[in-house]
RNA sequence: CGGGAGAUGGCAGAGCGGUUGAAUGCACUGGUCUUGAAAACCAGCGAGGGUAACACCUCCGGGGGUUCGAAUCCCCCUCUCCCGGCCA
């Protein structure tokens, strides 16, 4: 949720910040047009209110001194007729103003370069130098190990879910064991939250009610599978008030996650990189708002540390305005290089959601007197399915057998 | 899933129609005392909106209703706890 009383106050500027993101600068309007109406009816209702209170406090007054109440009555309940009629007024407000204002993406920062989409994120950053191979790779899915089996994983579900065997199944558990443990080592302390949520949490974090479609809702009640460990993790702290001397408090979590994929039909359909279900370890920060770019910027490279410790070859993306996500005001992806696609794809996104998702999800922290929103940031360190997937290809031999990372050694 | 109890400030816990946004205790913050600490004593201490600052408005799980007036009465929902059933 973008602030209101800062669109309303600096109009110009808070546009200028969306309009890099592709918002309707006739929708900003609308919403301080109906903000600003909002203020007018809610203190009139409020003048209303307190002429009621104030009266109605002369009733044991009047009774102790024998006086006539009749007079006094037809008054008030012709007053409280008007705040009935007023506050109906204003619940509609309310209720088309919160409308609008949850669809309003959060503002992009200063130093996010403009853009369209994603052709104009600007790397920044390359790690490792891109391995030659003496024979021709190959994608993970035509290596002959057997790591992933997609036809099984399809019988028992549906397209875009597969099933992990062999070195892969032991794999994959290295991995996310190796994960877990570099985060903690970091000073990220490992939680295990649910998997499924109600709609109060997806609103928190951003997921609803703009993005329903891309959720998998239980039939039948008002919950969520996942997305993302963002969403449970990000609300651990929501309705709460933090202590100023313990953040930044950094937590990792490791959970499945669920995407209905809804807007990728035929996009990456082979292989494993886009799946309804996968897994992957999660690193969230709460922090001071003068303190959050420079923790994305420690996270991020934590990221591209576990990378490099990897041996996999990456680069970092400053996300351009364009190809930013909903709540984020700044995003930096790391990509890993697949030899067998001949690409980068994206291994990991980081991003500063600034205050849209305490704004939401009410979580802030004792600034001396006064309680100030959080800054929340959240990435992925790391997702397991795609690290996976690289390793197969980077390390992949002629034989079609795949070596596994030194570092990994000791969890397999 | 069946039976019972309950939901009040950071926590514990009163209040059950009228100066109650809420007693009391603990915790916390500041002060006095002390070489220092503890103890004791004094003072402060919920959240959101509003204002230059006050005033003022809202909030006692959520939603609706009764009333001039509701934390207190009525209805619906959600959640929690205890007992039983089922179960990793």
């Amino acid at each position: 949720m973008v602030d209101l009383r800062e669109l309303e106050k600096n109009f110009d500027e808070v546009s200028e910040k969306l309009t890099k993101k592709k918002i309707d600068i006739e929708l900003l309007k609308l919403v301080k047009e109906k903000f600003a109406e909002l203020k007018v009816q809610k203190s009139s209702v409020e003048e209303l209110r307190a002429e009621q209170n104030k009266n109605s406090k002369l009733f044991p007054i009047y009774k102790k001194e024998k006086k006539d109440i009749g007079e006094l009555k037809a008054i008030l309940s012709q007053n409280k007729s008007d705040i009935i009629l007023g506050n109906e007024k204003l619940k509609v407000l309310e209720l088309e103003l919160e409308t609008i204002a949850l669809g309003i993406p959060n503002l992009a920062d200063e130093s996010v370069p403009l853009g369209a989409g994603e052709d104009e994120n600007i790397e920044t950053k390359k790690v490792l130098e891109i391995p030659e191979f003496n024979f021709e790779p190959k994608n993970h899915w035509d290596l002959t190990e057997n790591f992933i089996d997609f036809e099984r994983g399809v019988k028992i579900s549906k397209s875009r879910f597969s099933a992990l065997v062999g070195n892969g199944a032991k794999l994959h558990r290295a991995l996310i064991n190796y994960f877990l443990d570099f985060n903690q080592a970091k000073g990220y302390q490992e939680i295990v939250v649910p998997y499924i949520v109600n709609r109060n949490s997806m609103q928190g974090t951003g997921q609803l009610p703009k993005f329903e479609d891309d959720l998998f809702k239980i039939e039948g009640e008002e919950l969520f599978l996942i997305p993302t460990a963002e969403v449970p993790v990000t609300n651990f702290f929501a309705d709460e008030i933090l202590n100023a001397d313990e953040l930044p408090i950094k937590l990792t979590s490791y959970t499945s996650c669920f995407r209905k994929e809804a807007g990728s039909a035929g996009k990456d359909t082979r292989g494993m990189i886009r799946q309804h279900q996968f897994d992957k370890v999660e690193i969230v920060v709460f922090s001071k708002p003068d303190e959050s770019f420079r923790i994305l910027e420690e996270m991020s490279e934590m990221v591209s540390e576990m990378l490099t410790s990897l041996k996999l070859p990456h680069r970092l993306l400053t996300l351009c305005g364009g190809d930013l996500g909903f709540s984020s005001a700044k995003t930096i992806d790391l990509e890993v290089w697949l030899p067998g696609q001949n690409q980068y794809r994206e291994v990991s996104s980081v991003s500063n959601m600034t205050d849209f998702q305490s704004r939401r999800a009410k979580i802030r922290y004792k600034d001396g007197k006064k309680n100030r929103l959080v800054h929340t940031l959240n990435g992925s360190s790391l997702a397991v399915g795609r690290t996976m997937v690289a390793i197969m290809e980077n390390y992949q031999k002629a034989d079609g057998s795949i070596e596994i990372p030194e570092v990994l050694k000791k969890y397999m």
